[in-house]
RNA sequence: GGGCGCAUAGCUCAGUUGGUUAGAGCGCGUCCCUGAUAAGGACGAGGUCCCAAGUUCGAAUCUUGGUGCGCCCA
């Protein structure tokens, strides 16, 4: 005997019933240790370490879902994918989260606060809420290791991240140089980019046109090809930073535009500005310009100018430089070409200052980088990190910048150079904590990865990668990867990876350290006494943080460079997308932990990772950059690096990758599902302060996590952005949940009555109860001997996991889910509803139990193939339907079994078709009584159908009683000649003709409207062929060419669809009349048996009492019928009402009617 | 400002290499079933496939431009 199945089921509290048993049975441990005993092929799960910094939200749920999904469907199809989670726990919004609660900003108050403290209150709050997390994983199904979680502020974690940075350090990969960065000058602190996204504000800054005079005696080719001379000419400079003018470099053209030379009215000397721009020029400087000659950017290129301050100039301005390519080049104040100019506004000439503008400075890098080392032009800068001029500039020493724009501006106009000015109105960042401040674009040093000689080989990695969608490879991620430029690794924060870096305080000479342990073994260590004091004063410190600041930085050693010297580290944390990026190994504390080698070769790379698109240059970035360059096959030759005196000292091996052999690509994951974000249900992104989403946990409660589940994996691919929508949650539960619900429900009823009992009937091992173990059943019979119903519900199965599995292992669970969806649907409202009779009959015979092997194979089958996707639903229907039977004897649950895949001998393709073409009949069939209002309670004479196609006539005609009983007809009849009903219309089949006839196909389509239909016809049976005149000649068609469509005439009660014409009888005899009315009664009273809380065994009595001989007549003609329908042991039609008779209308007819329940007489 | 993506029924979303009448669910309307029953089912109405131009015999689908939205980056 199955468990009673309950009507109404609440879905949330049957999935934490579902939770503690995997929890206290270990499913999850065991669902490995079945593939390990069987020494199965992994497959290889990382998990995308989240931030525990946060709440989760519904999109979040969505990432753990499909983490889960796959992973889960890959175990039961037999590999072993263990699944380690992980946190990320190092970063600036940690560090933000604790000054928000210390109620501090700066770096200045951290460090007045303290970094030993303030360190100590990150590692407390980054576990904040991992419960949280921790809470919402388990609840929604996500199976994943969370108690052996790799973490990254781990001694072992970071320690791997060392030995990772010293491989780069040592390879000449890691080095130091500048990083143009959006700088508070008053607070002294970079701000990250979120920070400066905050600070946007529209202003007004002076926007100045600066004649750049050109050095005498170049001369350039002009667009006609005459030599020009420009010895009279300036460069037409914008800029809207007077300030950086000090410290110019370059002014920039851009190669293909078109520039002009323009001759000023009343003036001397000429101006070089794009030629697009001149007029609008004339009308803001209100001159009158002439233009002489135009030539193309490029001729520009190379020009000499003089600066408008020649601080540096005076100095440098003559020096050169030899080129990598041969000769020798004047290293700076010359015309460089880029595509970033344009003629939106200014004058197409650029002002280059690298050291205030990102895009300037990488200008700055590539002209460097055509310099021989050492050559090139340095980096120039006239301002101090405090923001105020130094004495390189002497005029504006010590003045603020955006205060020394005005001065500047004057001093131009008094040596003439200032064409023209303006107010410009743009938004400008300033700082969201100083809101007077403005912030300004100011170079650090800063720790670099020579990632861009590397991009070659991410290209090539990245382009092995499967990507979902697959845009991404080519677009996003391979956009971004070919705009590649050296990491900026290092932050000067607290709260992180310690760049692992120690330097020679007197001879400057750096070396890199792999481990702690690596570390405490050098020479004259000293200062681990701060951290060992630390713990003794409290004794509760993680021992983690002996590795991060402020505790590392006290260790120092003796230099190996000079004598008597100490190394010390460097002050900088590192990217926190590093850690996150090297869990691939860092994971296992690769390589210094007891076998973590093993456990990284096992597990490298990835089969299967999944994040949302933000990730593309976060986690998806960093994870495939580190791999490349640490377990690729090779770096190129240099483009460029963004400084040429390098920090890198060691200068070892620059071509070796790490020790282990190179990988062959993709790596470090082979297939990667970028998620679409999900929206709140006002199109807004999900934020906390607009709570404008649910609570997962309130999710859970009122829906559950199978409907949150399937409402991901079933209403659209994983990518497509969506919207919130928790009506769609909702209905997941009636649409997909509770159907296959209901036919399990219905199952366990019958089978309960019958006393249906797999167990008794199977001996021996069932496993996961697959056909095979079926087979072994008494009363089990083949399908080929069983009905043409199940045959066919057993070949939809089998297609269904067939198609399942299919588009699973492409990753595609829409299409799977939309499969799942059609198999219920025919189980539920094709299968159970033509079977219900065979269910209900009294006695066991072969066919009854046939349909119970049926049903039960189908719903043990579907518990297998929907248990990826709603796993506690699943496992629910396995619980009852196989543990509860067959004990120990079965697998003890359905995620231990293995995954359906289909019986291709099962399949029954014809049987499929011909079955849909007999429920698209009815389904005309309905139509068309709807349109009559002929309600299918009354019985009709016949219906006529015509098929398009006769091929499956003889085979519909066999089962003319189901269409018969479903349409509530005596009788179906096949029509051929049927032409008084129907019209034909032959119309093209234009994927096949359109290749063939191309232009002629309309005229095709013309003459097909124009002829005579049954004529083609008559002629295409006759030869197979039909031949139609068209102006161009006459075309032959065959068979295939043409196809036939059949549409009701009007005045029938008739519906047409695309495989046939359903045309009704609707004359209505006093038998048919009498018929109808008999079930207008079995209706009324299988009402009341409901009202009067009848068994669904009970037996009844009824009587009735009515004026109507018409229906006196029905219940006399019908009155087994009835009483076969009813249970009714007695129909008594009385002159006077029985007692507690109420009255009824029955088809139009009143009447007395009493149902008296007689189970316990 | 740049890159990438999205725009289809009232709502949430599908739409396979271009092909004839563009689909699903919800909602709405009409009805059916009542032994799966606090469910279930059928049928129907509802669409300038964002706009414009182009390619093509034929465009929701391909191209270009525009508009709106989102993400990432400036």
């Amino acid at each position: 005997m199955f468990d009673p199945v309950a009507a109404s089921t609440s879905f949330p509290q049957l999935e934490e019933r579902v939770i503690e048993f995997w929890r206290q049975q270990g499913i999850y441990e065991k669902s490995l240790d079945r593939r390990r005993a069987a020494a199965a092929p992994r497959f290889v799960f990382y998990e995308g370490p989240p931030t525990a910094n946060g709440l989760p939200h519904p999109g979040h749920c969505l990432t753990r879902a499909i983490k889960d999904l796959f992973p889960r469907y890959r175990t039961m199809r037999g590999y072993l994918c263990e699944r380690k989670a992980g946190w990320d726990t190092h970063g600036l919004p940690v560090e933000v989260e604790v000054c928000k609660e210390l109620g501090i900003h700066s770096k200045e108050e951290i460090e007045a606060f303290g970094v030993e403290p303030f360190i100590h209150r990150c590692i407390e709050s980054v576990f904040r809420y991992t419960r949280e997390w921790e809470r919402l994983t388990e609840r929604l199904g996500f199976w994943i290791r969370m108690d052996e979680a790799y973490v990254t502020y781990h001694q072992s974690f970071i320690e791997s991240v060392w030995w990772a940075l010293k491989n780069l350090f040592d390879r000449g990969l890691l080095y130091q140089g500048h990083k143009i960065v959006w700088w508070w000058a008053q607070g002294g602190t970079a701000l990250s980019s979120g920070e400066v996204g905050q600070g946007y504000r529209e202003v007004a800054d002076p926007s100045v046109y600066v004649r750049f005079p050109l050095v005498a005696g170049q001369a350039v080719q002009a667009a006609d090809g005459a030599k020009l001379k420009l010895d009279d000419a300036d460069l037409l400079v914008w800029t809207t930073t007077p300030w950086t003018l000090p410290s110019n470099q370059f002014a920039a053209v851009h190669p293909e535009l078109e520039y002009a030379v323009v001759r000023v009215e009343g003036e001397p000397r000429r101006l070089v500005v794009a030629a697009a721009l001149v007029e609008q020029l004339a009308q803001k400087s209100k001159r009158e310009l002439t233009v002489d000659a135009t030539l193309p950017g490029s001729a520009l290129v190379g020009v000499r100018y003089q600066p408008p301050f020649d601080y540096y100039y005076a100095k440098t301005g003559d020096q050169q430089g030899r080129l990598r390519a041969g000769g020798r080049q004047h290293v700076a104040w010359r015309v460089v070409p880029a595509t970033f100019v344009t003629i939106d506004t200014g004058t197409g000439v650029v002002h280059q200052a690298p050291a205030f503008g990102e895009v300037d400075f990488q200008v700055l890098a590539s002209e460097q980088a055509r310099f021989e080392p050492g050559e090139g032009p340095e980096l120039i800068c006239a301002v101090g990190p405090d923001g105020r001029f130094t004495s390189e500039s002497p005029d504006y020493a010590g003045r603020w910048v955006k205060e020394a724009d005005k001065d500047i501006s004057r001093a131009l106009k008094q040596r003439g150079l200032l064409l023209h000015q303006e107010q410009y109105l743009h938004d400008y960042p300033f700082c969201w904590r100083a809101e007077d401040d403005p912030l300004i674009q100011y170079p650090r040093r800063s720790w670099f990865i020579r990632t861009s000689n590397f991009k070659e080989a991410m290209l090539a990695n990245n382009a092995r990668i499967n990507w979902l969608p697959e845009h991404i490879r080519d677009g996003r991620f391979g956009n971004f990867l070919e705009t590649n430029v050296d990491w900026a690794l290092s932050r000067e924060r607290y709260w992180g990876t310690p760049l692992p870096i120690w330097v020679c305080d007197q001879s400057g000479r750096m070396e890199a350290v792999a481990s702690y342990a690596e570390l405490v073994a050098k020479p004259g260590l000293q200062g681990t006494e701060v951290w060992e004091e630390a713990k003794r004063s409290q004794p509760k410190l993680s021992e983690d943080l002996k590795i991060h600041k402020p505790y590392i930085d006290a260790v120092t050693y003796d230099s190996p460079f000079a004598a008597g010297a100490r190394m010390r580290r460097v002050g900088e944390v590192i990217d926190c997308w590093f850690d996150s990026g090297a869990m691939p190994f860092a994971q296992w504390g690769y390589p210094a932990q007891p076998r973590s080698r093993e456990r990284f070769e096992q597990q490298f790379p990835a089969d299967f990772i999944s994040e949302a698109i933000d990730q593309t240059r976060g986690w998806f970035y960093s994870q495939l950059a580190i791999s490349t360059l640490l377990f690729g096959d090779g770096e190129q030759d240099g483009s460029s690096s963004a400084d040429a005196n390098s920090g890198a000292t060691a200068g070892l091996s620059s071509s070796a990758s790490a020790d282990a052999a190179p990988h062959e690509y993709p790596h470090p994951f082979r297939n990667c599902i970028v998620l679409g974000l999900m929206l709140g249900e006002d199109g807004q992104k999900m934020s906390k302060s607009k709570r404008n989403y649910r609570e997962p946990a309130e999710i859970f409660d009122r829906y559950g996590a199978d409907a949150l589940r399937w409402y991901f994996f079933a209403n659209q691919p994983p990518w497509t952005s969506i919207r919130y929508n928790e009506a769609s949650i909702k209905e997941s539960i009636p649409e997909f949940l509770l159907r296959l619900w209901n036919v399990y429900s219905f199952f366990v009823i019958y089978a309960n009555i019958d006393k249906f009992d797999p167990a008794e009937r199977l001996a021996g091992d069932v496993a996961d109860l697959s056909s095979g173990d079926l087979a072994r059943g008494k009363g089990y019979r083949p399908a080929r001997e069983r009905s043409e119903l199940d045959r066919w519900m057993l070949a939809e199965l089998n297609a269904t996991a067939a198609a399942v599995v299919a588009s699973m292992d492409a990753y595609d669970n829409y299409a799977a889910c939309q499969r799942i969806t059609a198999f219920v649907d025919a189980l539920s409202n094709w299968y159970v509803r033509q079977s219900r009779g065979r269910f209900w009959a009294g006695e066991i015979t072969a066919d009854k139990l046939d349909a119970y092997w049926t049903l039960y194979e189908c719903l043990t089958t579907a518990a297998r193939l929907v248990a990826p996707f709603v796993p506690f639903l699943a496992e629910s229907l396995w619980q009852n339907l196989v543990a509860k039977p067959f004990g120990q004897r079965a697998l003890e649950s359905v995620h231990l079994a293995d995954y359906p895949t289909g019986d291709v001998g099962a399949l029954d393709a014809d049987l499929s078709r011909r079955m849909n073409l007999v429920r698209e009949i009815v389904s005309l069939g309905r139509s068309a009584r709807m349109s009559a209002k002929l309600k299918v309670r009354q019985p009709l004479r016949k219906v006529e159908v015509i098929l398009v196609s006769a091929a499956d006539q003889p085979w519909l005609e066999a089962h003319a009683a189901l269409i018969a009983a479903e349409l509530n007809v005596k009788q179906v009849e096949f029509t051929r000649e049927a032409e008084h009903y129907i019209s034909y219309t032959v119309l093209p089949d234009l994927k096949r003709l359109g290749p063939r006839l191309g232009k002629s196909l309309p005229a095709l389509k013309q003459a097909l409207a124009a002829a005579d239909p049954a004529a083609l016809l008559a002629q295409l049976s006759a030869t197979g062929r039909a031949t139609v005149e068209l102006p161009t000649g006459p075309v032959e068609l065959d068979r295939d060419d043409l196809q036939v469509r059949l549409s009701a005439k009007p005045g029938w009660a008739a519906a047409d669809g695309p495989a046939a014409v359903v045309v009704l009888s609707t004359e209505i005899d006093e038998s048919l009349l009498r018929e109808g009315l008999a079930r207008e009664v079995v209706h009324a009273i299988q009402t009341r048996r409901k009202e009067i809380g009848c068994e669904y065994t009970d037996r009844i009595r009824i009587s009735i009492t009515t004026d109507s001989d018409e229906l006196r007549r029905a219940v006399e003609d019908f009155r087994d019928y009835i009483a076969q329908e009813t249970l009714a042991v007695d129909i008594a039609l009385r002159p006077e009402p029985a007692g507690g008779a109420t009255e009824l209308d029955l088809g139009g007819h009143r009447a007395m009617v009493a149902v008296e329940n007689v189970r316990g007489t």
